[in-house]
DNA sequence: GGTTGTGAATACATTCACAGCA
DNA sequence: TGCTGTGAATGTATTCACAACC
C-alpha cells in the first residue's frame, strides 16, 4: 500500500531527481531520513564556521552529533563527493553544497494562518528569517484582528488567502489555528497551490502526496518521552 | 559505535522492560519508532471516542492515519493483544492500555527555563495540561522577570533550579533559552536529576544516555521540506 | 600517516499472508 | 465472514571494512 503522507513524523525512501550539478541526469533515490539529517549538518557546520573552523572530518562531526562517521559519509555520498582523502571536508564548501541541495540557498515566502497566542509567537520567532524563511502574509478569522499590524505584516481575513497566496507567490503555509479548523485551512492552502505546510495543530492532517507536510507537536514528543521515564518518577 | 543520543530526531531499536501487566517478565525490544507512533494512536483514538465511536479496526485506523493496517497491528502487538478477531479494537480499552504503556496515565511535572517570547508562549500553551503535563516552575536569568507571575507560577532565578527541581519533584525540563545558553542549562537540569528534556533551542544538544531528549525545531522541518519543493518555486 | 567513498554485510522496520478465533 | 496477531519475507537503513587517494 502506498501512503502519501508520513504518520506525522516518519517515512521512508522516496524518489528524487538527482542534483543538477551532477553530470549524471538519472534519478536517484535518497532516503527521507537522510534528507532530514542534512539540515542538522548545515546547522552544526555553520556554527563551526562561525568559530573559524575550516575543515572537519566525518569522525569529528560524528563526535559532535553523536552519530557514526560512516553514516555521515554515506549520507553525503548520496549527493556527491565533497571531501578530500586524508584531509576531511572543507566546511564552507560543504555548506554551500548542502544549502543548494536542500534548496535553502534562496529565500522562501510563507504565510501564517491563525493569530492566536501561538500564531503571534510564530510571527515573532526570530529564527525563520535569518534562514531565508520569510512570513509575508498573515490571516485570521477574528474580525478584531483585521488590519492590525504585526511588524511589516497586516492581518487579512481568511477569504483573502486565495488572492494573496497567488499575488505574493507564497509557497509555504504555516498553520496555527485551533484543531477543529486546521484540516479545512490545510485544504484551502492546498487548493491555492501551496506546496509545503508547517502544521502546529495537534491533529493527524491529510494532504495530497505532492504537498510536503511537517508537524510541530510538542505534546507528542512529551508523550513518547515518558515511555522511557517510567522508572524515574 | 554506540551512540547514546538521537541526532535531534531519529533513533532505532532500544531495550525496554516489558510491560508489567504482562505475565512474562522477560525484557522485550521495542523499536523507538514504534514508541513514537503510540501517541499518534492515542490522539486519534481520543478524537474517535469523543465522536462516540466505540470500536475500530486496524484497517479503518490505517485509513485515518494513512498507514498500513499491518503496521498498526504489529506496533500494538509489541505490547499485548488488545483486539478481538472479527471485531476490531475497543477504543476505550485500547486507549487505557496505551496511556498506561506510555506512562501518560498520570501527571508529570515540568519546569520551564527561559521566559523570552518563546518561553512565554510555551507557558501559555493550553495543550500541555489537559494531557497531564504541568509546568510547575519557571526560571530566567533576567532580573526584571524575577517574582513576576505567570498564571499560578512565579518566575525564579536560575540559581534556584537545583532547589526547586528537588523540592517540587520535577522530572521534565523545557528549555527555551537562547542557543548560546542552552547546553549549559541542559547540563544544569541533568545534574539536578531531570530525566527528560524538551529542547526548543536550535542546537544539537548533548545529554547522557539516561536522559531522554526531544527537540522542537521548526527551522529544521522547513529546511528538509524545501528539498522536496525545489520544483515548485 | 589520515580520511574519504562505497560495495557488501548486517541490523532494523514494514509488509505479506495466513492460522486461529469470535 | 471478518478481523487480529504473528512468523516469514521483503524492503530499508546503518555499519563495516577496505581500496583509493592525499
Amino acid at each position: 500500500m502506498l501512503y502519501n503522507q508520513p504518520a506525522l513524523l516518519f517515512l521512508t525512501t522516496i524518489k528524487c531527481p538527482r542534483m543538477q550539478n551532477n553530470n549524471n541526469p538519472t534519478p536517484i533515490e535518497v532516503p527521507e531520513v537522510v534528507v532530514q539529517r542534512l539540515p542538522i549538518y548545515v546547522r552544526v557546520l555553520s556554527q563551526l564556521l562561525d568559530s573559524k573552523v575550516e575543515v572537519i572530518s566525518s569522525h569529528q562531526l560524528g563526535e559532535l552529533l553523536q552519530m557514526t562517521p560512516a553514516q555521515i559519509r554515506k549520507d553525503l555520498s548520496y549527493f556527491g563527493r565533497f571531501g578530500k582523502q586524508g584531509h576531511g571536508y572543507n566546511i564552507q564548501f560543504l555548506l554551500d553544497e548542502l544549502r543548494q541541495i536542500l534548496g535553502i540557498d534562496r529565500a522562501w515566502k510563507a504565510c501564517l494562518v491563525g493569530l492566536g497566542r501561538l500564531g503571534r509567537a510564530i510571527i515573532n520567532y526570530p529564527g525563520f528569517s535569518p534562514e531565508g524563511f520569510e512570513i509575508v502574509a498573515a490571516f485570521d478569522n477574528d474580525v478584531g484582528q483585521y488590519n492590525s499590524r504585526l511588524g511589516t505584516i497586516t492581518v487579512q481575513s481568511m477569504e483573502e488567502i486565495a488572492r494573496t497566496v497567488k499575488a505574493k507567490d507564497i509557497s509555504i503555509g504555516i498553520v496555527a489555528v485551533p484543531s477543529n479548523q486546521a484540516q479545512s485551512v490545510i485544504d484551502t492552502l492546498v487548493e491555492n497551490g501551496i506546496s509545503g505546510i508547517l502544521n502546529y495543530a495537534p491533529i493527524a492532517p491529510f494532504a495530497p502526496a505532492n504537498v510536503v507536510m511537517r508537524n510541530i507537536d510538542p505534546v507528542l514528543s512529551l508523550q513518547s518521552m515518558t515511555f522511557y521515564m517510567k522508572g524515574a518518577q
